[in-house]
RNA sequence: GGGAUCGUAGUUCAGUUGGUUAGAACGCCGGCCUGUCAAGCCGGAGGUCGAGGGUUCGAGUCCCUUCGGUCCCGCCA
C-alpha cells in the first residue's frame, strides 16, 4: 500500500508539483481511451486523479478495468487543471492528481445499487447493504454532525460542572411507562433484567448521593411501536442537577442548546427561549409540541356556530377553525384529503367555507345568514380567496385534528422556513390524566414528577386538576427534551404512587430503594432529557431519525443488515430454562 | 391492535379491459474513444413479476392468505 500522504480532500493549489500519494474508493470512472480521469473519494472529500497511457508506470489494461468502488493507493504529482477543466463544484476541484503507480487495494463485486445517488435504491435495500449507503455524502455528513453534537454537549456540560456517570444497562424491570426489553439472567434462573427506558432512578440517586451535577449521552431502550423519530433504541443527553428549580433548568438548557446549533451548524438560537403553557398550546396549536415558525393559529368559533343553523356542532363540546390564507383554490379532492387526515384524529369530519367577494361560500356557508356571516368574518380575519376549516367535537378531539391539519397545511404550502429554528418551552403540564382504557388515573410525565403543591390533602382532593412541575422543549413541532423537577419529599411520592393505583407493597418492591433513598437526606433536585437523535436530525436537515444513526432498525423493529432479532439454539435457551412457546 | 400505501431485471420504474415473446433507464460485461466531471457512441448478458393458494381456456394484472418496506392512529412516563 502506498500510504497516503494526503486525504482526498485536502489538495489545492498550493500543492501544484508536489509528489503525494492518496488512498480511497473509485467514486466513478470517465474512460477516455488512452486518458482516464477517477473521481477518487475518502471521507474527507473528493479528488480527481488521471491516468494517461504515455505517463502511467503500470499496467494500463488494468486501469481500464476499475470500476465504482474499488479501493485504490495511487502516487502522483498534483497538477493545475487547464482552465476550461476547472471544476467550480469540487473544493478540489482547481488540481488533478497526474497518477504515475496505482495498487488495486481491493475489488469490489457488482454493487447492488449505485452508492454515488442514495434515491437510486429502496430504504430497505439501502438498510440491508448499510455500510454502503453510509459512503454517501449525505450519511457521512450526518455521521460527522452527530460527532460535533456530542462533542459541543460534553464540551458545554463538562465545562459547567456536570459530571459525566455511566448508569447500569442492565436493571430492574419497574412497572408503568413503556413496555421493558427483558434480558433473562441464566445465573438466577427465572428472572429477568431490564434494559433501561431511561436512567431516570439512577440520576435521581446520583443526585441523593452528592453529585449535584450529572449528564450521559445514553442509550435507552423501549418496546413499543414505532414512527419515523422513534426507534427501539435511541440516544438521549441524560441531565440532573441539585438544589434547582425550572428557572434554573431553563437557563442551564437554553444555554447548552444554544451552544450546541452555534458549535455544530451555526446558528443562533433566540436567548431567552420563549415559553408558552401547556393549555394554551393545546388551544392555539392543538399540539403540546407547536411549530412555532407559522401562525395558523386554531380560532374558537363555537359562539358563532351555535346560532348558526347548522345543527352537528351545536352538541359539541369545543368548535374550532382556521383560516388559511389563499385556501380558496383547495379542490374538492385536496378537501376529501384533508377530511381523511382529520378523521385519522378521530374528528367526524371537515367542514369549510370559502370567502369571495365580501361573501362566504360553498361548505356549510349556507347554515350562516348574513349578519353572522358579517360578524365570523371580522372575528376570524377571513379575507376573500381564503378558506376556514371548522372541526366540531370533544376539546381534545377538534383540538388534535385541527393542529394536525395546521402541520399538513403548512406542509402544503411551505410555511415554515427550514433554515428558521423556533425553540419553545412548554411549561405546566397536567399532573395526571385518565387512561381512556382502564379509565385509572395515570401519569403525563413519570411517577417521579412534582406535583406544583407539595400539600397532600390537595393532592387527594382533585388530582386531574393538579399541574405538574414538568416541562419540555421542543424546536420546529418537535419535542427535543422533556424533565420535570422531581418529588425529594418521600412522603409525597408515596402519596403519588398510591394515586396512581399502586399498593403500598407494589410501591415498596418496585420502588421501595428510591423511597428509602429520599429518607436520607434527598435534595431538591430535577432534570431533564434530550432526544439527542433527534436533536441531530433537525441539525442536519433529515425528515427520519434512521438518517441520523448509524445502524438503524426499520419500523417493525429489525436490523436488516444483520437480520436481528434472530432465534437462538436450543443450547442457549436451555441454559436460560427458556421454553419457545409456539403461536397457535 | 388498527388504517393507508408499496413490492416486476443488480437497481429505479413502466406494463392498457385478464390475452402471443414482460419493456425503458442506470448499473454490469465486451468494443470504440486523449480533457472528462451524471463523459459519449455501439453491442451483449440479465426476470421464480415478494412467497403460497385460488378463480379462469389463459393471471404481473382479479380474489384469499402470508412475508417485508414506508407513513399514520392507538401505544411511546
Amino acid at each position: 500500500m502506498l500510504k497516503r500522504t494526503h486525504t482526498c480532500g485536502e489538495l489545492g493549489k498550493d500543492h501544484i508539483g508536489e509528489s503525494v500519494n492518496l488512498n480511497g474508493w473509485v467514486n466513478t470512472v470517465r474512460l477516455h481511451g488512452q486518458v482516464i480521469f477517477i473521481d477518487l473519494r475518502d471521507r474527507y472529500g473528493k479528488t480527481q486523479i488521471v491516468f494517461n497511457s504515455e505517463d502511467y508506470d503500470g499496467d494500463f489494461e488494468s486501469v481500464k478495468k476499475l470500476s465504482m468502488e474499488d479501493v485504490l493507493s495511487v502516487k502522483g504529482t498534483v497538477q493545475a487543471r487547464g482552465e476550461n477543466a476547472v471544476n467550480p463544484d469540487m473544493s478540489t476541484g482547481e488540481i488533478e492528481v497526474m497518477v504515475d503507480t496505482m495498487e488495486l487495494l481491493s475489488e469490489t463485486t457488482p454493487l447492488p445499487f449505485v452508492i454515488t445517488d442514495r434515491e437510486s435504491a429502496s430504504e430497505d435495500l439501502r438498510l440491508k447493504y448499510r455500510y454502503l449507503e453510509l459512503r454517501t455524502d449525505e450519511l457521512q455528513y450526518n455521521i460527522i454532525t452527530r460527532h460535533k453534537a456530542y462533542q459541543a454537549v460534553r464540551g458545554f456540560l463538562s465545562e459547567n460542572n456536570f459530571l459525566e456517570v455511566e448508569t447500569p444497562i442492565l436493571m430492574k424491570s419497574t412497572p408503568e411507562g413503556a413496555r421493558d426489553f427483558l434480558v433473562p439472567s441464566r445465573l438466577h434462573n427465572g428472572k429477568f433484567y431490564a434494559l433501561p427506558q431511561s436512567p431516570q432512578i439512577y440520576k435521581q440517586i446520583l443526585m441523593i448521593s452528592g453529585f449535584d451535577r450529572y449528564f450521559q449521552i445514553v442509550k435507552c431502550f423501549r418496546d413499543e411501536d414505532f414512527r419515523a423519530d422513534r426507534q427501539p433504541e435511541f440516544t438521549q443527553i441524560d441531565i440532573e442537577m441539585s438544589f434547582v428549580d425550572e428557572e434554573d433548568i431553563y437557563s442551564n438548557m437554553e444555554g447548552m442548546t444554544r451552544h450546541v446549533f452555534k458549535e455544530v451548524i451555526g446558528t443562533e438560537l433566540p436567548d431567552p427561549f420563549p415559553r408558552i403553557t401547556y393549555d394554551e398550546a393545546m388551544s392555539k396549536y392543538g399540539s403540546d409540541k407547536p411549530d412555532t415558525r407559522y401562525e395558523l393559529f386554531l380560532q374558537d368559533v363555537k359562539q358563532f356556530t351555535d346560532v348558526s343553523d347548522f345543527n352537528a356542532f351545536k352538541s359539541a363540546e369545543c368548535v374550532k377553525a382556521i383560516v388559511v390564507l389563499g385556501g380558496a383554490k383547495y379542490s374538492r379532492k385536496n378537501i376529501d384529503e384533508m377530511t381523511d387526515l382529520v378523521k385519522s384524529f378521530k374528528a367526524k369530519g371537515l367542514t369549510w367555507m370559502k370567502m369571495e367577494e365580501g361573501q362566504l361560500t360553498g361548505g356549510i356557508s349556507k347554515f350562516f345568514g348574513d349578519d353572522l356571516q358579517k360578524e365570523l368574518i371580522s372575528s376570524t380575519g377571513i379575507c376573500d380567496g381564503d378558506i376556514i376549516f371548522l372541526i366540531g367535537d370533544e376539546r381534545s378531539v377538534t383540538e388534535k385534528s385541527l393542529g394536525a391539519l395546521r402541520v399538513e397545511i403548512a406542509n402544503r404550502e411551505n410555511l415554515a422556513d427550514k433554515n428558521d429554528f423556533k425553540p419553545l418551552w412548554v411549561t405546566e403540564f397536567p399532573m395526571f390524566e385518565i387512561d381512556e382504557e382502564t379509565d385509572k388515573l395515570t401519569f403525563l410525565h413519570h411517577p417521579f414528577t412534582s406535583p406544583t403543591t407539595q400539600n397532600v390533602n390537595e393532592l387527594d382532593s382533585d388530582p386531574e386538576s393538579l399541574k405538574a412541575r414538568a416541562y419540555d422543549l421542543t424546536l420546529n413541532g418537535y419535542e427535543i427534551a422533556g424533565g420535570s423537577i422531581r418529588i425529594h419529599n418521600p412522603e409525597i411520592q408515596n402519596k403519588v404512587f398510591s394515586l396512581l393505583g399502586l399498593s403500598q407493597e407494589e410501591a415498596q418492591e418496585k420502588f421501595g430503594f428510591l423511597v428509602e433513598a429520599l429518607t436520607y437526606g434527598a435534595p431538591p433536585h430535577g432534570g431533564i432529557a434530550f432526544g439527542f437523535d433527534r436533536l441531530v436530525m433537525l441539525l442536519t436537515g433529515s425528515s427520519n431519525i434512521r438518517d441520523v444513526i448509524a445502524f438503524p432498525k426499520t419500523t417493525s423493529a429489525l436490523s436488516l443488515m444483520d437480520g436481528s432479532p434472530d432465534s437462538v439454539s436450543d443450547n442457549q435457551l436451555d441454559e436460560l430454562n427458556i421454553q419457545i412457546i409456539k403461536k397457535k
